[in-house]
DNA sequence: AGCTATTCATAAGA
DNA sequence: TTCTTATGAATAGCT
């Protein structure tokens, strides 16, 4: 620009490069200011130094506003797109919302427990929402219980039944096969009356 | 800056502003990208024209980065200042946080509750245990169930294999003892050869 | 869109 | 950093 074009690289020396920076980073943020003004623009602009530094304009308001523009004008655009919602709201957004359900259904849970209650409970409540949850699951888990119980009981009574009974048909048909033309039962039930006991211990 | 010096402030003219800002955005943005290539800088530049048209540059990277960059930057230096913390970010993530924290002492609370608990439980930590007792009972029950639909499964098919044979050996003595001593099975037990089928569906 | 006269921005040096 | 100054860039007003 003056004595001595610039090449588009890097400024490899430290000290010129810095020096160029806030020459140059004054320059931007003053042609910034300029094109808002003139041409009645909303201009956002931040710069973060080498070394982390920050330094931003926003005309026309603050920069959050020209962020929210900015995302939401993105946003709205990109309904077609295949990009995901913006991380940054959407991400956070979202979570809330899973959140948001995950203790709404707790506190239906609760609301379910204590009949209806609302409002907080005491201390003392505690210990009587831990027996009511204790009793609860202990009363649903016994009527399952003594449901299948039941089953697994008269299916164990007709096993004793038909192994009784197979007993008995077997001793007669040996028997009164003794001279006659007996035939063993069919080898691939082997031994079907004396199968050993149930596995499962109630 | 040619021919005439120009008044800093808004181009009535409509057709010559919006030369101006044709001309204007350009170079700005040439400039915001000589600025980050020489000094190394981020530098993220929104321009929304008067008309809602928008232009961006992001140089190392998004726009996306370098927002997000720049909420957390300012987001960790007004710790100690008054401003209320970032709408965008924060009403979202504070948000999360507090969320994440309410299910943490939900935990908790579950531990204390089958851990033979020691300390207090706080008001709101009530609200976790509900859910918690829900997805232990579900896995108990589960559990329990596949062990004993099992069970009956296991006895079910013990008493098809029984019946099967059952009904051989009664053919087998009926065929038999059509010239022999033949006696009925004991009545008090009214054919348990073909009980009718279980009681209880799975 | 191009052109060109001017004004501006700024690299290098102090 | 800041100032100075020689120059390269940007661009206002026209075509």
């Amino acid at each position: 620009m003056a004595r001595g074009k610039v090449q588009l690289k890097r400024i490899e020396n430290q000290v010129h490069r810095q020096v160029t920076f806030c020459k140059r980073r004054a320059g931007l943020l003053k042609k910034a200011k300029e094109l808002s003004v003139l041409c009645d623009a909303e201009i956002g602009l931040v710069i973060f130094s080498a070394h982390g530094k920050l330094y931003e304009l926003a005309t026309k308001g603050t920069m959050q506003g020209v962020i929210e523009r900015y995302l939401k004008f993105t946003h709205g655009t990109q309904s077609e797109a295949v990009t995901e919602p913006h991380p940054l709201l959407m991400d956070a957004k979202e979570e809330t919302n899973v959140l948001k359900q995950e203790i709404d259904t707790l506190q239906k849970g609760i609301s379910y427990l204590f009949g209806g209650g609302l409002g907080r409970l005491a201390m003392d409540e505690l210990q009587v929402l831990e027996k009511n949850l204790e009793i609860w699951m202990y009363h649903v888990r016994s009527m399952k219980m003594n449901i299948m119980s039941q089953e697994i009981q008269a299916l164990r009574d007709k096993e004793g039944t038909l192994k009784a009974a197979n007993t008995y048909l077997h001793d007669l048909v040996l028997e009164n096969t003794s001279a006659s033309n007996f035939v063993p039962i069919a080898t691939d039930i082997s031994y079907p009356l004396f199968l050993q006991d149930g596995i499962f211990q109630l």
